[in-house]
DNA sequence: CAGTGGTCTAGACCACCAT
DNA sequence: TGGTGGTCTAGACCACTGA
């Protein structure tokens, strides 16, 4: 494990455990300095982590401000998957897997999957139950060069665990685009929906590794008066 | 101009017009170092920005490959002011003020928009008009402790403009939440909607200055058929 | 003024990739 | 094996903050 990461979590529980409160400032660099006795530039790596994931914000000439961070939040943002997030939050939810078979890559799903054609690929369809509501469909296509083996067993539990333990893929960076859509006759067959429901989010996303290759290709479509995006966002890329 | 600043603008521009294209790679770090006559650490930080900002992958032991980047998207992502995202896309539009008052914020406005009671605040409300379509309602409150005077045509102009070289503040990071909500008498009033639209698009942001203080509130309500949120997201923050 | 974070340097060693 | 990016060090100087 690399130094800055153990002090980023070092720092992070600190912060969790309520050790440092909002409006609190952590140590100074130099303090941390000797703390862990690494070089300033370690704990500078650490503090920028922790500063670019919202737990804290730098002030030239006072210090390292610690934010309030909002909780209860079911953020689709950055790049996290289902699993993750539900256990982050400890929501109870079930998943199944109504469709998963091998398919080739035409012309039409070239463009918008971003695959190329002649590609073997999964395509998987998930239906995501939150207490017992059947609320999000989600439509993935996974090049069969990267997952060559995939079970309905692994996308009911989750893709990005096995992708990253199992595979040892680096999953690395992802395109997204939200918008909202008129609800077609799959959703209103797999989906509890209200009965005035005329639209659904939809998000789509291209999931690439860590060599730059895409390996996946998703379309997650949430019931609008469910879905909920939460977003940090720096103005300024400080994270340098 | 900070030295990292100057390089990324460099390498920035030499992508933009076409002197890599996406499957090249960039010099590398040693070879920029005697470019720019500068360490290797500053050339870092400037190929850092480039990858948080979507424009390349770095890739270990073979170099910075240059991504694709869609073009014509309309990014509410990141903290970019309706303005900027106009001037970037050459978006025809105009900004009309409907009401600009002074306000003491109370119980109710505290919850809403994170300030506290007894503040003094601009209540601010514009429609964007695109293609001669009104389908953008933007409601602001405005902190008057950071901008004393606020006029309409500053309201019609830019707003963040206004904020950052007029009164020299550092606008630094946002809070942002997006979700589907049912249409109010407002929207219906001031808006160019469809007939059958019962949803509109919420995006509430709380937005903060350099020294973690919120300056502003703001609810972006969109019609659901222009709406589009696109999003470039790394999973291990590696902007390091 | 002393203390803080921000920038920049020069050098070292490691891990990864191609050949 | 040589070149690439990733981590880490030790030190310098600057810019900002508050007393």
């Amino acid at each position: 494990m690399k130094a800055y990461e153990v002090i980023y979590q070092s720092i992070e529980n600190s912060i969790l455990r309520g050790e440092f409160l909002p409006g609190d400032y952590l140590p100074s660099e130099n303090q941390y300095v000797k703390l862990f006795k690494v070089s300033r530039d370690t704990i500078r790596k650490a503090l920028n982590l922790l500063m670019t994931n919202g737990y804290i914000q730098k002030i030239h000439g006072k210090g390292s401000l610690v934010l309030k961070r909002e909780q209860l939040r079911f953020p689709i943002s950055g790049l996290t998957s289902y699993k993750e997030l539900q256990n982050a939050y400890g929501y109870q939810s079930i998943t199944n897997v109504i469709f998963l078979e091998k398919i080739i890559i035409d012309k039409e799903l070239e463009s918008l999957t971003g695959f190329s054609v002649g590609e073997q690929a999964w395509k998987m369809i998930r239906t995501r139950e939150i207490d017992k509501q059947k609320i999000i469909l989600d439509t993935d296509y996974l090049l069969c060069r990267f997952i060559p083996t995939l079970t309905k067993e692994i996308g009911e539990d989750s893709i990005y665990k096995y992708i990253e333990k199992d595979l040892n893929l680096q999953i690395s960076f992802a395109e997204k685009e939200i918008r909202v859509v008129k609800l077609n006759q799959e959703e209103k067959q797999y989906l509890d929906l209200n009965p005035q429901d005329t639209n659904i989010v939809s998000i789509q996303s291209r999931v690439f590794l860590a060599n730059a290759e895409q390996f996946q290709y998703t379309d997650s479509r949430h019931r609008v008066d469910k879905f909920l995006f939460y977003d940090f966002a720096r103005r300024n890329p400080s994270t340098i």
